[in-house]
DNA sequence: CTCATTTCAGTGAAACTGACATCA
DNA sequence: CTGATGTCAGTTGCACTGAAATGA
């Protein structure tokens, strides 16, 4: 017999699934993925990254978010424009359809966190935002 | 400017993107990838599963979960013996390779977690699994 | 030259839908 | 018959590696 194992891990987990399945659903009658829609949500708070920039922050290649954006953009949710202090940087951006989609999907998003923190107390949402985030500063360092 | 929108759903994507991107790299040298290790680490703790239990543990589509047990099968980690009082059901067991694969990475596993608590109290360590169950909890019922 | 960024090409794992057969 | 299970087939999005071109 061994150990417990990495309970913790597992729990993220299950929760992660748990929120995706809920947002695949919200976002299916859209066309856009959940992969895709997380993209956009970062690009809402902080505009004009590059792909490069995308991709370290999801912890991916930056090939897998070249891909990525390239459906953004056949979906017209992003605009990319080339830096012009810069020749090679690609500056992204949310489109006029792109901020419909994130206005269209929002509330529904909001319900999904707001039914997984259902009988949380404002202090416990706050004390759980924070481990979450002392969490990926932990396996980033 | 739109409202802070759903930060608890992205703070707990970040902390999986972020332990993924470690386990992947954990896994890389045994050939079996994340989810597949996933569905071993819930074999270890209820043998004798189906594949559409465990289908709706991960809450993917059965033919996902047909699929990803016939690469577990293909890297012998997993037996499938049909079940004598049911005919139709497939029960899902850990080979000996399967042990021993759980038994090489487990500590590596832990020790992803020890980090990502790193300077959490045990106090802590338990709230945050409690709450992250409740998360879950909630999102399911 | 070195490094970062982007892009192209090829590959593989993972998820879906639809359809079908089997069996309690 | 109904419902649950397992499987086959086809499709798509996502991620990887390797390689190459561009530019600070």
């Amino acid at each position: 017999m061994t150990a417990t194992g990495p309970t913790l891990l597992y729990a993220v987990k299950q929760v992660e699934l748990a929120v995706r399945a809920h947002l695949d659903e919200l976002l299916r009658p859209t066309g856009c993925t959940v992969p895709q829609w997380t993209a956009l949500t970062v690009l809402s708070r902080r505009e004009g990254l590059t792909g490069a920039e995308l991709a370290r922050n999801a912890f991916v290649s930056p090939q897998a978010m070249g891909d990525l954006l390239a459906a953004l953009e056949r979906g017209r949710w992003i605009t990319r424009t080339p830096d012009p202090a810069h020749g090679r940087r690609v500056l992204i951006g949310l489109s006029d359809e792109g901020r419909r989609l994130l206005a269209t999907v929002g509330p529904g998003a909001d319900a999904v966190e707001q039914r997984m923190v259902d009988g949380f107390d404002p202090d416990e949402q706050a004390a759980l935002r924070a481990m979450l985030n002392r969490c990926r500063t932990n396996l980033v360092s």
